[in-house]
RNA sequence: UCCCCAGUAGCUCAGUCGGCAGAGCAAGUGGCUGUUAACCACUGGGUCCGCGGUUCAAGUCCGUGCUGGGGAGCCA
């Protein structure tokens, strides 16, 4: 029930909400704005409550001043952590330390107040408790500046491809191929039909590369952004069942090119949220990561290493010891062997490139030595794999062998086949998680916390 | 899926050798204060994760299940 009943409206015509955020840009006093949003903190004393209000706009709260002589000043008490309200006032000069501006209220009103089982309290909680209670933890400063940064970063994604000339590429999320070598897939269904819905069987998408590569085939640049889906039972802090993957394609590309535009993507995104996102940004450099400002500023300040796989086992072998599983040629890497290279040889991104032919998927391009293919993959510190692409192969007949090697369905894959053989041109591309790149630049070292709502084996409920 | 660790008040955690269930913070009440995650005092608050076992006696020991965390594998 509202402890004040002030009408919302005024004179026959509704005031406009003003946000915190725009509030605290202002340079000078503002005589009657009104502010809605929730609060995170009430001091009341006899002459002056003090509330703390956060609307989401930004990191910072508003200071809210009181004053006793209100005629609704006893029901100030009854405020409390975590209710919604609505205050109308003045901004004005405040005279104590800690904030430049304050709202001196002449109304309050509340919207609904929270009772004390309001699980969020005015005290430092836990990632795990947070997750627990995933419908409230935007409302944290940590997490409201996490989302806010999330929602930055997508559209710097955007922004970037766009400024490059890509296209934006809707890819299907709903999918009919069996196999596209990357994970176990989710099967979907339509209720009691079963599989008789497509005719064959459907699956959500693990990754929307092969529909890319036919469209950078025709629009020459593209790029997808969005859902993917992974079935795996993989229960550890960088992987999630439901994820975003970024996967720019480009036609009349090799390599080189491929590693040029994860370079230089990479460098574009980490300057952008140091530019656009300082605020939400410090939360994390003092509170998450001490290092973290010193590991962006050489992201974007330093060549990137690249080296080949063969030179990254030799390394491996030379400066390396005490691992617990061997560096052996024609081998995938482990996490340990990957990270290792990241942070302790190079101590910034690195690119490895021409992998084994063997422990890589059918359509990475076949190199001249016919051992290795024209792959490659972004390393970066804490995180392991952040990019992970290829140029294609783009020869129908050695395409076709390699699919008969890893025992896929040429019938099945008649359409990527098919775009190799009229106007068939070399092209490259590769798949961002956009949650690793969230991890990176936070330094938040669980992807359950860089989710809204994260799905990850057994865990579905929000 | 495998290995390791944890589960005790709303939250974070202590609990010794198996012998009466504890602290800090939070909350409630009162006081005080241009306050800054305010401060001071008092009060309330427990299925010790579930099930089974050993024992005169189990938060504590054993078995098992569930949940969470860290690591591995797989990958983005």
């Amino acid at each position: 029930m509202p402890l004040n009943l002030w009408p919302l409206w005024s004179k026959g015509k509704k005031m406009k909400r003003m946000t915190v955020q725009e509030m605290l840009s202002f340079k000078e006093e503002r005589m009657e704005i009104r502010i809605m949003g929730w609060v995170r903190t009430r001091r009341t004393g006899r002459e002056l409550t003090f509330i703390e209000v956060n609307d989401g706009s930004c990191l910072a709260s508003l200071q809210v001043v009181v004053e006793a002589s209100l005629p609704f000043y006893e029901e100030m008490s009854r405020i409390t952590t975590g209710s919604s309200v609505c205050v109308t006032g003045d901004l004005v000069s405040s005279p104590a330390e800690g904030q430049a501006f304050e709202l001196k209220a002449r109304d309050v009103q509340v919207y609904q107040r929270a009772p004390e089982s309001y699980p969020l309290q005015k005290k430092r909680h836990s990632d795990e408790f947070l997750r627990s209670i995933a419908h409230l933890r935007p409302r944290t400063n940590k997490y409201g500046a996490m989302f806010r940064i999330r929602s930055e970063m997508a559209f710097a994604v955007h922004h970037y491809y766009r400024k490059k000339g890509f296209s934006l590429l809707h890819t299907p999320i709903l999918t009919g191929s069996d196999c596209e070598g990357a994970g176990e897939l989710f099967s979907v269904t339509a209720g009691e039909k079963g599989e008789a819905f497509f005719g064959k069987p459907a699956h959500l998408t693990v990754s929307g590369q092969l529909s890319a590569e036919m469209f950078a085939l025709a629009l020459g640049r593209v790029y997808t952004f969005g859902p993917t889906f992974r079935a795996e039972n993989s229960n550890t802090s960088r992987h999630a069942a439901e994820f975003w993957m970024v996967e720019p394609e480009m036609a009349f590309a090799d390599l080189d090119d491929a590693m040029d535009l994860a370079e230089d993507s990479l460098k574009f995104l980490v300057s952008w949220v140091m530019e656009h996102c300082r605020e939400d940004l410090s939360l994390f450099t003092r509170f998450v990561d001490k290092d973290l400002a010193g590991v962006l500023e050489r992201i974007i300040s330093e060549d990137f290493a690249r080296i080949t796989y063969t030179e990254a086992v030799d390394l491996l072998l030379k400066k390396g010891s005490g691992f617990e599983f061997p560096v052996v040629w024609g081998e995938d890497l482990k996490s340990e062997h990957e990270r290792f290279l990241a942070e302790n040889i190079f101590s910034k991104p690195v690119i490895l490139y021409n992998y084994p032919k063997n422990i890589k998927p059918f359509y990475m391009r076949l190199n001249d030595d016919e051992k290795t293919v024209a792959a490659m993959d972004l390393l970066v510190p804490r995180i392991g794999e952040l990019m992970g692409g290829s140029q294609r192969e783009e020869r129908e007949d050695i395409l076709a062998m390699r699919m008969d090697a890893q025992n896929l369905s040429r019938e099945s894959y008649h359409w990527y086949l098919e775009s190799r053989r009229w106007g068939s041109v070399p092209h490259a591309g590769f798949g961002m998680g956009f949650e690793r790149l969230l991890m990176l630049v936070t330094g938040v070292s669980n992807i359950r916390d860089v989710i809204p709502f994260p799905r990850t084996p057994g865990n579905i409920e929000f």
